[in-house]
Parts: structure tokens; C-alpha cells; sequence
DNA sequence: CGATATCATGACATCGGTGTCATGAATGGA
DNA sequence: TCCATTCATGACACCGATGTCATGATATCG
């Protein structure tokens, strides 16, 4: 590949003139100029990055490492979903830095995580990002002070720079649709309790239940490992059956995310349950291949992955740029950043009443959405 | 961050010595090895790589490119779902190798790819890598001769090596299955016919039929856009319904996806149709969040993105190799790669009879699984 | 018209590893 | 005991781009 030195001799000038005319910074004659730039382009010249950087020393390369770092032992089916979108949203936020992108994935084996960064860092990456593929605590190794971390659907110990999904507004805003729906009698099928998303989505659902005055009825909700290969669609038909077969049965049932529901459409359909009219069935996630594709489309909470990566990205460049600027305090670890999305209202939940029945205070947050 | 003079001078030798220690070439004594090591510990020292890869004239990294390059102007619906499985599968493929990933996604935009090419080729990638979303075909700009390029999940007229999944194969397999368990009367929804899949697959399913001596009947065939926001889901109701209503109908429905199996799980039990019992319903690509929390779990062939994945790693590692050792032919543009994926046999599709009412030929060959 | 500022350009050193060659010490066989 | 290896190590140049400084040629101003 041709070098600087070619392009310089071709055009007949110094190397550093054509370092000039590439980076425009000192003045350069027209002619030169002209000359340089013909000389580049008939010998398809192309600027190494390894020498520029070299002298730069910044490389303009940030690293990305996606895949299960959990600090709970617990191997959990892959679902590979998020992932995509995230590393979608931070690639956005960070094209037009320049930066580019390395990428690595740990491929779910937490011993892989320590040589992975020792290769961004002989890279000399200017900063690292870790996806997690779902909302959990992770640990990773101690970094040199000036390589900035930030955290992506997971979070540490460390108070390292995080950006979340907001599960517990997500759901509390859903519920509180619900109930504006004139629901009252609201099931919630929760995801397994050790996951984060398995305690902060319950919590938003008990909140808006408070907010409206419903009592909590723990008849109406149930932990339910429905992916276990075997027993979870077993699992999950018991936990239907039983809030079913209640005196005073649901009117709508919450799953804790898009698959589960899918799942449990499945489930009322073959128990002989009409979905929306005779029950109501909402999901958290909007995993849009499903949502969107489920007849009826099903109403669920959007979880904004790809504004996450971007928050992320944007996150990380502003704390590369402070790193630079030598700037004494970095701002106070701002903690994690919970990024909300709105509820999408689509078919898989019946309005039951023309709203209007409780006193909503108008609540016209604008969501969380890039 | 520690540069090997830094090590030199701890450990009290030369910067050349350091080196030795590091890669292990030349003799280096006890001794001297030791307070070398010693010294990197001490200091946290990770070589640069950039400094390596000018003398090495070698970067050890690969491009990958991921995004719609459609040469059709179609701006499909984003999935974004193989890409995820395939990147996985060649970082699997290239982690023994020592190279490591760059990433950028054209995020749909054509004339993103220009640009991109030109910051991989900035780092002296040794290889290029595009990743496509959806079987297609592309067209990418020229590269340099000494930098090879590997398609996946798209090819293009150029001969360019590329992956593909056999969706012909894998479709024909799935219908000899299919008849094997008795079924005669085969529905087939296919996906739009300006899809690559939407033309291999319909002609693996009528293969397969004419090797059963099933005459192919039109009246149980059509493509179905069924993604259409609105649309969609009435334009597949309508086709599910002119089957139904065919004097001989269908005992099972092919579809051109697993999310159209999805929808059509909807859709038939809306119309008050029992799957399987009183329809079956198979999908193609084995989209596992979907396949197996369908209830009942769907019947599907699996689309082997991961196994694609490691196919083009490996293959653009020996294209790599190649060029390196100035080998004169590389081997003759071996075709384009086609990868089957198994058939996978779950709940959705009745078995009729005890099989056997067809003479097949016992055909043992072990699908492509990695 | 002479002095100073600006312009256009080049020479040279530098970033951090590593290939090449040289050097002195230790070892071994004749 | 002497010469030929082998061993252990260092000096030096080089990869390609760019920051610094220097130089000669114009341009501008008093």
C-alpha cells in the first residue's frame, strides 16, 4: 500500500506537504495542492492509522465487548437480542467522533474478559463499553485510570458509569394504562426473581397498583421460569390456571417480557380463552419481532435499547473528552443513567371503560425516545 | 501507558531484550527474563500494538461491516436478527487466530460504505467481512487486490467468495419430513417473492413434493407480505382463508418464516382452528425466541447463522493466508458456500401415520452443524 | 526603499516496537 | 591450550505520519 513517501514523490514535494494537504492544517500553494491530491488518488493512497496514531498518540478506536459476564454463576439461555441494538445506538452516537469500533464478544466465559481488554488496550483504545444481553451486576477487572468505562444494561459495585433500562417506570407506566383502561384485577407473571428485571418490573407494578388505591392481591402474581426447556410452559399453564380459576379472576394479565407473553397467548388460546375480548395480555420489551407479529400486535412497554447505546456512546466520548482536557474532577459519578420508553398501546388489551375512571394527574413527561 | 524503553530501564537492560522476552525468539537468560517480566508487572505494561503492526507491516485486524447494501432499493423492515448469530460465529472462527474485529454498520445507508471501507483499509485490515441481513444480493465497491473480502448471507456478481444459508435444501428437508409423517396436503406461504428466500424455499418445497410424486397445487401455494404494518396481517388471513375453504385443504402450513408461523398460530386459532390437531404449521430459520416458546413449540428448520459465521472466518483466514504466502492460484473461486441447517422436529406438525407409506431413501447425511 | 510579517515548503526528529548485524563471553572439540 | 561455535545482549536503523523549526520568497507597511 502506498505511503506517504510514494504520494510525496510522485507529486514531487515533501512528504510533510502532503501530511499538510490531508490535514489542512498549514498553507499550501494551489498547484501543490492540485499536484498532492492527483498524486493520492493515481496511487489509491490510503493514511495508516498505525503511524498517525503513533505520533498522536490517541488511536481513535474505542472498544466494545458484548456477552455474559455474570457475577451470579447462573448460565441463562442466550437470547442475543439487545446486543444488536445497543451496539446499533452507540455505533450512531459515535460516528461522527470519527472513533472507530472494535469489537469483541466473551462469548458467555468470564475468563475470556481479562486477555480481551489487554488486547483493546495494546490497541490503546481510548475507552471501553460493556453490553450485557440483559439488565444484571457484573465485575470486571480493574482498568488503567485513563481508559474510561461505561457500563450498558448492566451496572457494578464500583459505581462505574452505567446506563439502564428504567424496568420499574417502564412497567409502572404500563400498569397505570391498565388501570386507565379500566382494568382492575391486573395479573403480573414475573420473570425469575434473581434477575434484576424480575424485581424492579414487580415493584412499578405494585407502585401504580398504590397510586390508584388497588389493593395488592399475591393471588394475582407469581414468579415463573417459563424458558426452563421442559417445565416452563408447564409452569406457566399452572400459574394462568390458578389466577383463572380465582373468584374474582383477572381481567388482563402482565408478562414479564414479550417472549413470555408470547408464550402465554399460546397457553390461553389452547385453554380455550379469547385474546383480547375474554382476557388481556401485556408484554415489557417491545421485541418487535414478536409484538409486532403477534395476532393481535400486543401492547407492551418500549424498552429503548437503541437510545441506550447511544447514551452510552455519548457518555463515553464526554468522559474520553474530560480525560484530555486534564480536567481536575470529572463530574461527581453521575450515577446510572435509567433510560425509560414509552408504552405502546397496540391490540392485545381490551378498553373496558371510556378511561375518566380514576383522577390521573396528567402526566405528560415527555418518554425517553432518540 | 509503559513503553518498552520504560521496561528496558527498570529491568536494566535494552528495549531489544524486552522484546526477545516478549515474543520469544533469541536466547534471553534466566536471570534477564525474570527482571524483564518483573519489570512489565511492576510498570502494567501492554505493548502497542500500533508501534508492532508498522515494523510487522501486519495490523492482525479484520473489518466486518454489517447493514442493508440491498441492491434492490427496498428499505425492508429492520430485523435485526442474523447479524447478531453470524458476528458470533466469526469471532469464534478468528479468536485462535489472534486477529481482532472491527465493526461499523452502514445503519442502511449506501454511501456509508465508501467511507467505511476507506477508515478499515486506514487500519490495514488484512480482510473485509459484510454481513447482510437477509439473503440478498449486493454490490460493494472495488477493493484493493491484496485485501480479500468475504460475503455473508449475500453474494454478488462479481464472484466474490461468499456464505450462504441452502435455503433450497433446507426447505426440501423440512417437506420430505413433512411427508414422511403423512401429510399430503401441503399449504405454503411464501415469503415476498422479490426475496431471495422467497424463491429458493418455495423451490425446495416443490421438490420436495415431485420426488413424493405430489402434484404441486397453486391453489395451495402464495407469497404473503405479511409484514406489512396494516396489511399484512389481512393479506395472511385471506390466504389462510382460501386454503381452508379449498375442498381438500391443507393438513399443514408452510411458512416462509418462523415470524409468519408466528402470526399464523394467531390467525388460526382466531379462525377457532386447533394446532396441531386440526392444523399443523411449520416455519424455517429455527428463531429460537420465537420456535421454542411457541405453544406448543414450532417445528422449524434451523437457519445456521452461527455455523455461517464460522464458515466465513475461517475462510477469509485461509484467503488471508494465502495472500501471504504469495501462492500463486488461490483455489478457483470456489463457488459460493451454501450451509443446511437440520430439521427441527417439535410440536407443531401432527404425525399422521407410522411413516413408511412413502419409500424414501434412508438419506443419513449429517446436516452441516458446528 | 528597507524592514518586518506572511507564505510556502522542506529538513529532521520522534512515536514504540522489531529485524539485522555486531560484540564479547562461555562452551566444546581437536 | 587454541579456535570454532553457541549464547546473551546491545547498537542502530526502520516502519509512516506529523510536530517543530528553519529557510527562502513574497507581500505589506512606514
Amino acid at each position: 500500500m502506498a505511503t506517504i513517501y510514494d504520494v510525496a514523490k510522485h507529486a514531487g514535494v515533501s512528504p510533510k506537504t502532503v501530511s499538510r494537504v490531508m490535514n489542512g492544517d498549514g498553507p499550501v500553494g494551489d498547484k501543490t495542492r492540485a499536484a498532492v491530491e492527483d498524486a493520492m488518488r493515481a496511487l489509491g493512497f490510503v493514511r495508516s492509522n498505525a503511524a498517525r496514531m503513533m505520533r498522536a498518540q490517541k488511536s481513535g478506536i474505542i472498544g466494545l465487548i458484548t456477552g455474559a459476564i455474570s457475577t451470579t454463576g447462573l448460565n441463562h439461555k442466550q437470547q442475543g437480542l439487545p446486543d444488536l441494538f445497543i451496539v446499533q445506538g452507540i455505533q450512531r452516537a459515535l460516528e461522527t467522533s470519527g472513533m472507530t469500533v472494535m469489537i469483541a464478544d466473551t462469548a458467555g466465559r468470564q475468563d475470556r474478559v481479562a486477555p480481551l481488554i489487554d488486547t483493546f488496550l495494546s490497541h490503546r483504545v481510548e475507552g471501553l463499553i460493556y453490553v450485557a444481553e440483559y439488565h444484571q451486576e457484573v465485575s470486571l477487572p480493574q482498568l488503567p485510570e485513563d481508559t474510561p468505562l461505561v457500563l450498558v444494561n448492566c451496572f457494578d459495585s464500583k459505581g462505574t458509569p452505567a446506563i439502564l433500562p428504567d424496568d420499574k417506570r417502564g412497567q409502572y407506566e404500563l400498569v397505570r394504562r391498565l388501570i386507565g383502561a379500566g382494568h382492575r384485577r391486573i395479573g403480573y407473571l414475573a420473570l425469575r426473581a434473581d434477575m434484576v428485571a424480575g424485581q424492579l418490573r414487580p415493584q412499578g407494578y405494585r407502585e401504580a397498583l398504590a397510586q390508584a388505591g388497588i389493593p395488592y392481591d399475591p393471588a394475582l402474581f407469581a414468579h415463573t421460569n417459563f424458558d426452563l426447556p421442559e417445565a416452563g410452559p408447564q409452569l406457566l399453564w399452572d400459574s394462568i390456571d390458578r389466577m383463572l380459576r380465582l373468584a374474582s379472576p383477572p381481567t388482563v394479565i402482565c408478562c414479564g417480557n414479550d417472549q413470555m407473553a408470547l408464550m402465554v397467548y399460546g397457553i390461553l388460546r389452547t385453554m380455550g380463552r379469547r385474546v383480547p375480548d375474554e382476557i388481556g395480555v401485556a408484554g415489557f420489551d417491545n421485541y418487535r419481532v414478536i409484538a409486532e407479529t403477534l395476532y393481535p400486535p400486543l401492547t407492551t412497554v418500549d424498552l429503548p435499547y437503541n437510545a441506550m447505546g447511544v447514551r452510552a456512546g455519548e457518555r463515553l466520548l464526554s468522559l474520553i473528552a474530560g480525560e484530555e482536557a486534564q480536567t481536575s474532577a470529572p463530574p461527581p459519578t453521575q450515577s446510572p443513567v435509567c433510560v425509560a420508553g414509552p408504552v405502546l398501546w397496540r391490540a392485545s388489551v381490551a378498553e373496558m371503560r371510556p378511561t375518566n375512571v380514576l383522577h390521573m394527574k396528567p402526566n405528560g413527561r415527555k418518554t425517553d425516545e432518540v
